[in-house]
DNA sequence: CTCCTAAAGCAAAGATATTGGCTTTAAGAG
DNA sequence: CTCTTAAAGCCAATATCTTTGCTTTAGGAG
């Protein structure tokens, strides 16, 4: 026992980065190229340059690597800053999450959260729900501070439109685009007072 | 060839039947005892007592035997016919549809189709939107008939009721019950005029 | 009842995926 | 620079899934 305390994470730098990078990358094109189901573990270690038996002792499972690879997109891809005007904050927001799941493999990440089971998929999906729940709370909280009233709850914000994009995305319906989804925060907002 | 037609399917009767019924229950407990996606062909066969090659070859994949069971369990759990009254008529289909993915193995079975891939997955949310948007329609022509008019849109009904449902159930999100089904379908229909 | 044959069963071979024991490499501390 | 050891690599064993060729069973027509 030394006197300094442990790092978090015994040995993060070098190798064990640079297999980690390779990883994601290769993750990231094979759920691009084929879909989430054809993402096996051995034909992410070949594409990586890595050794199988590496990914199966550092990830486990499929799910768990995928869980890993959309946390890290999602820090990359971060949603704009509430800027305080509502109305502009959550059309934003729209389009910005719209483009999310549409993006290449985005829905695949999603797909494989939903069929992940038990305590897996439910840590996936909480954390995904935290996630919207902390950018919709900031975007209310800017608009708050900005002398707003009678904001609308989270609850009606997710139904409202977060739902709608999530589904359309899902199941593809034609017309979905960035306009859809800034009108769609738009007319939702203007339909109360 | 013979004068008379040929039956679409060759030998449906007896033990054919039987198979079938095996396998569909198989699929339905396994659903519903482990998720989606740890049902395979050779553990369906093994709970049906048939042989995995007989699925093998009568079904081929996971998401085509799922697809199957699926469409069966629509077609026995039928949402209520359409009075006339579109308020009532759309509150008592938001309840359905709430149920109908809510029950065991429910959503798992959705998960199966948004897993799939291409070909497969597209045709099966296809079909699944197709049901959903004919459903909605017969509520529509009824209220039509019984003299209503300012009716609300298909996509109004699909984002406003239908998409908030799917995602609640998805992500589990709690109060997500009957009640709230048929509130949801009240208040939009209140929030018009 | 008898025959034809679609569909099921069986068994063995071929892929893939997963695990475990052991060796080698290279961060990172001293 | 040297040493320790976490993490990666290698390889062989094991488990699972999937396909293939052939045999057997049992609907259903005649």
């Amino acid at each position: 026992m030394s006197t300094a305390a442990r790092p978090a994470s015994a040995r993060p730098g070098g190798r064990s980065a640079r297999v980690r990078d390779a990883v994601h990358r290769a993750v990231t094109e094979l759920i691009c190229e084929r879909g989430a189901d054809r993402v096996t573990i051995p034909a992410v270690a070949t594409r990586a340059g890595v050794n199988p038996t590496t990914v199966y002792r550092r990830w486990g499972t499929v799910p768990a690597l995928l869980a890993e690879v959309a946390a890290k997109e999602l820090d990359a891809d971060a949603p704009p800053p509430p800027t305080g005007d509502l109305r502009a904050d959550l059309a934003a927001y729209a389009e910005w999450d719209l483009a999310h799941l549409a993006r290449p493999g985005g829905i695949a990440f999603f797909r494989a959260e939903v069929a992940a089971d038990l305590d897996e998929r439910k840590a996936g999906l909480r954390e995904c729900l935290r996630q919207v729940t902390g950018d919709l709370e900031g975007i209310l909280a800017a608009a708050r501070e900005n002398g707003a009233t009678g904001l609308p709850s989270l609850d009606q914000i997710i139904d409202r439109v977060v739902a709608p994009l999530y589904f359309r995305v899902v199941f593809a319906v034609p017309g979905t685009d960035a306009r859809f989804a800034r009108e769609l925060a738009e007319e939702f907002l203007d339909g109360r007072s």
